[in-house]
RNA sequence: GCGCCUGUAGCUCAACCGGAUAGAGCAACGGCCUUCUAAGCCGUAGGUUGCAGGUUCGAGUCCUGCCAGGCGCGCCA
């Protein structure tokens, strides 16, 4: 609907500029269709006579007459005017309504879906959360919001996969196998103590279990020899040590054995949990497979070859700081080990280098400080910078009955999203979750999740989806049946100001989709379906829908039908089901 | 100290690339069930968009400086 405005516009300007009006036809960003908020202005209106009369050397409603005048003509249109500062405003006619809600039934599931994103290739990772125990909620925000950008990106036309990136490398690996030796000593009676700043989680004592029933007590080895950390002064340094003397205690292959128990059994936890949420990846990527494949020596050498690195203390340098980055990071240690940052702008490499050409990240906001520096990385290795688009995901609050929940993950106190998803169900996780914007905290509000009323969401939008399958039920109960021929073509029918709300909110719907895409906004999505969930109600309550007259009957059948069609296909992107009773 | 994010109604938040009179929900108050699900609808009330300047036809939105809150600044991952 908007474009066909767009089309108008460019048209007449277009007409402008063969008549020497204009110099040339503007560029496509400055000519703006925007819904008007005000019904008094008609439906859509233009600043573009506003935004070109400088240029020009007229007044704005003057060139604004002349854009009019060069209009052409079309049956969409049922009125042009112009007003206030020089806005052109545009009223649709009926017609032009009827038209696009034949669209909506027609098209159905794909009603909203577009090919603006032109088959482009985006890489959307999302998650990621360190394989060290379970998803909590703050992940369940990543995997909510991340899940539904990559379906808005691919209702748009952009040719979107979804990557999971493991960090199945590095120390945090080390401490999570030696917290799970830990509690394995622990189910043989061995007397060895967990450090504080080991991994606490009740979850590696069920992992022990399972280790305990595969190996049965061929891993037990003496801990009295092993250091203390307890007592140390330095605790990080003392858990190294303490990894270190393990790893030799049990040696490579038996250290590796429990290291990969520790992460198969996460990781396939995590992948259950996110699967029931309904978040599914076309890939788990592993960090370890990034030195396996030499990606991180072709980065470094990439780096290496366009002069960006340095020797200083041992350790090779990125001279990150010459391209945007407060400061110099280190790529290889001075141990000859290369640093997580390495595997990182080897693996967005890897990402360029399959093709993607928008790596869309989504990250915590903690992580915001990392955007820089491996940006600096791709363009230090020839790549765009611009390629790189990172989205930050603000915290999440957990709320209880008014008190804040605290979360850690070493101290074991969190909350899951198992836990939450148990708690409040997945349609309610998965759309608080993103009905607010990404960068604004989150206050999750676990008893206004489960409340069935009107405070919350999620049942207001899937109630009214609910109440057209209940009239279609109650219309063949009574008898009827509905022709949807007829009822488009008594469209014109529907003239009381709820049903002509309700229609323009109806055919909003890929406008939505669409800026909601662009702005990597799904929150956009979940305001426009109250928004329509509310256009429903409102009809609901003041026209009944089975009525004698039988073309009344099919129109508002029919127009009813398409507000059930498009908050289907919007919960669809968001991954909540649309049930057909509640 | 430097960097990123945030500040809008009592509370939680919207406001599409700078557009016309800043909008919803909750909470408060008052109405609507003999009629397709009241998990709903209608109405009333609620604002100097943190503060001070600037840019322009027009600023919640952009720029500068303050104030307040969150987060980040490792040869950790």
């Amino acid at each position: 609907m908007k474009s066909s405005i767009h089309a108008l516009l460019t048209k007449a300007l277009e007409n402008l500029v063969s008549k020497g009006v204009l110099e040339s036809v503007p560029a496509e960003e400055t000519i703006q269709v925007e819904r008007t908020r005000d019904p008094s202005h008609g439906d859509f209106a233009s600043n573009c006579a506003m935004m070109l009369c400088k240029s020009a050397g007229m007044k704005p409603r003057d060139l604004a007459q002349q854009i009019i005048d060069s209009l052409p003509g079309s049956h969409l249109i049922q009125e042009v005017s112009i007003a206030g500062p020089g806005f052109i405003n545009f009223r649709f006619s009926s017609s032009a309504w009827h038209t696009e809600i034949r669209r909506v039934l027609e098209e159905g599931v794909s009603y909203g879906t577009s090919h603006l994103g032109k088959g482009e290739q985006v890489l959307v990772e999302f998650v990621s959360a360190n394989p060290t125990g379970p998803l909590h909620v703050g992940h369940g925000r990543h995997a909510a919001y991340g899940a539904s950008l990559a379906n808005l990106l691919e209702a748009v036309g952009y040719n979107v996969r979804r990557e999971y990136y493991v960090n199945d490398a590095g120390r945090q690996m080390q401490i999570l196998a030696l917290s799970l030796w830990l509690r394995y000593l622990e189910l043989h009676d061995v007397a060895a103590a967990l450090p504080e700043n080991a991994y606490q989680g009740e979850y590696i004592i069920d992992i022990a279990r399972d280790l305990q029933a595969e190996h049965g007590d061929s891993l037990v080895r003496d801990p009295s020899v092993l250091p203390s950390v307890t007592d140390a002064e330095d605790k990080e340094t003392a858990l190294s040590d303490l990894i270190a003397a393990c790893r030799e205690l049990l040696g490579e292959d038996t250290f590796r054995i429990v290291q990969d128990k520790a992460l198969d059994a996460i990781l396939s936890d995590i992948k259950d949990d996110l699967s029931e949420f309904g978040v599914v990846f076309d890939r788990w990527y592993s960090e370890r497979s990034l030195s396996e494949t030499g990606a991180i020596d072709r980065a470094l050498e990439k780096l290496q070859a366009n002069n960006h690195t340095y020797i200083k203390g041992g350790a090779t340098w990125f001279r990150a700081s010459d391209l945007g980055d407060e400061k110099d990071r280190v790529v290889v240690r001075d141990n000859g080990q290369t640093t997580y940052f390495a595997s990182d702008i080897a693996y967005h490499l890897e990402k360029r280098e399959r093709g993607f050409e928008i790596l869309l990240d989504v990250l915590g906001a903690d992580h915001h400080g990392y955007i820089a520096r491996v940006r600096a990385g791709l363009e230090a290795m020839g790549e765009p910078p611009g390629s790189l688009e990172v989205k930050l995901v603000q915290f999440v609050s957990l709320f209880r009955a008014g008190k804040k929940e605290q979360m850690s993950t070493r101290s074991g106190q969190f909350v899951t999203l198992r836990q939450l998803r148990e708690e409040v169900g997945n349609d309610a996780a998965r759309l608080i979750y993103v009905m607010r914007s990404n960068d604004q905290h989150l206050d999750f509000d676990l008893e206004l999740a489960k409340s069935q009323s009107s405070d919350n969401p999620v049942y207001y939008i899937q109630y009214a989806h609910a109440r057209v399958a209940s009239v279609t039920r109650q219309l063949h109960e009574k008898g009827y049946r509905w022709d949807p021929e007829s009822g488009l073509a008594s469209l014109h029918a529907l003239e009381n100001p709820h049903e002509m709300a309700l229609m323009k909110t109806v055919t909003r719907y890929p406008e939505i989709v669409e800026t909601a895409a662009l702005n990597r906004a799904p929150h956009m999505l979940v305001h426009y379906l109250r928004d329509l969930a509310n256009d429903f109600h409102t009809y609901y309550n003041a026209h009944q829908f089975i009525v004698e007259d039988q073309a009344l009957r099919d129109a508002r059948i029919g127009l009813i039908h398409t507000a059930r069609q498009v908050i289907a296909n919007g919960l669809g992107l968001l991954g909540v089901s649309a049930p057909d009773s509640m």
